[in-house]
DNA sequence: CTTCCGGTTTAGACTGTGTCTAAAAACTGA
DNA sequence: TCAGTTTTTAGACACAGTCTAAACCGGAAG
């Protein structure tokens, strides 16, 4: 029915026990399609009540992209940040002002992909389309 | 003739004043094609006579990359490196090991690129290949 | 109800990468 | 020689992320 239950369902579904911290955290990232680092999410539910601390916030982002959540995407400066969209698909990055698209269009590769090293497997293919602000 | 002349007319090419620090740290970064990061070249250059401080190796690797001598990758846990190949070409991420490879085939996107957003014009499109270890 | 116990959360110290600043040093040209 | 500019430098600083050890919580057993 709300939205809360579709997400304890979600959560369930990827065998990971219900907390209220995790409610609070999943409800941030799934409400809409969004590309957040740990601590812009971490300001967004510390401005709910209770607060959740910050180790809390970056444990159960890491803990959401290891059971297939979220998309963890590093794309410049050394921040990273979780895509609540799981599906392989493109991104736009504007370095100049650091903002993170996505591209709806899905670019394919031509041809077949290269061979993999010895003894590794694909895990993803990113692609990352960089633009700056015309003069 | 020898290396340090190519050096050194690649860095005028650029618009580079030629500087003992500098050459040394092309002479580091071009002598093979590599993916280095600032602190694993400061501790290369650092084990020769006499030292670089850690700035110097900062500014002149962005430096270089801003005059279009290096490209600059961003590919995961927030460390820059810095490949001696500036053509575009996919790259290869070993997620478990941190190990990153060119691919030499050159992967190329099928279709046309999307539309970019209003007021950006393209700077390149990174194309990386993310593996894992197999159990 | 009380106790126990595993999993979870938490504050805070800590690490590593990169930036900034202000001063020293090295060039350059007159 | 001397002034002006660029480059280098040490060290402080900012920030993202990790780690640790203790507090907390909820359910099961007694
Ligand atoms: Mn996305
Ligand atoms: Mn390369
Ligand atoms: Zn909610
Ligand atoms: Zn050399």
């Amino acid at each position: 029915m709300t939205l809360h239950h579709d997400i304890a369902r979600k959560l369930a579904e990827a065998g990971i026990p219900l907390t209220s911290q995790r409610l609070l955290i999943a409800c941030e990232l799934f409400a809409e399609h969004c590309h957040l680092s740990a601590d812009e999410l971490l300001l967004r539910v510390g401005s709910l009540t209770p607060d959740i601390s910050r180790a809390t916030v970056y444990n159960t982002l890491k803990l959401f992209s290891q059971k297939g959540l979220v998309q963890e995407l590093v794309v410049d400066n050394g921040k990273r940040v979780y895509d609540s969209n799981t599906a392989p698909h493109p991104h736009c990055y504007n370095a100049d002002t650091g903002e993170l698209t996505d591209v709806h269009q899905p670019l394919q590769l031509a041809g077949p992909l290269p061979e993999l090293p010895p003894g590794t497997a694909l895990e993803r293919v990113d692609i990352i389309v960089r633009v700056r602000n015309v003069a």
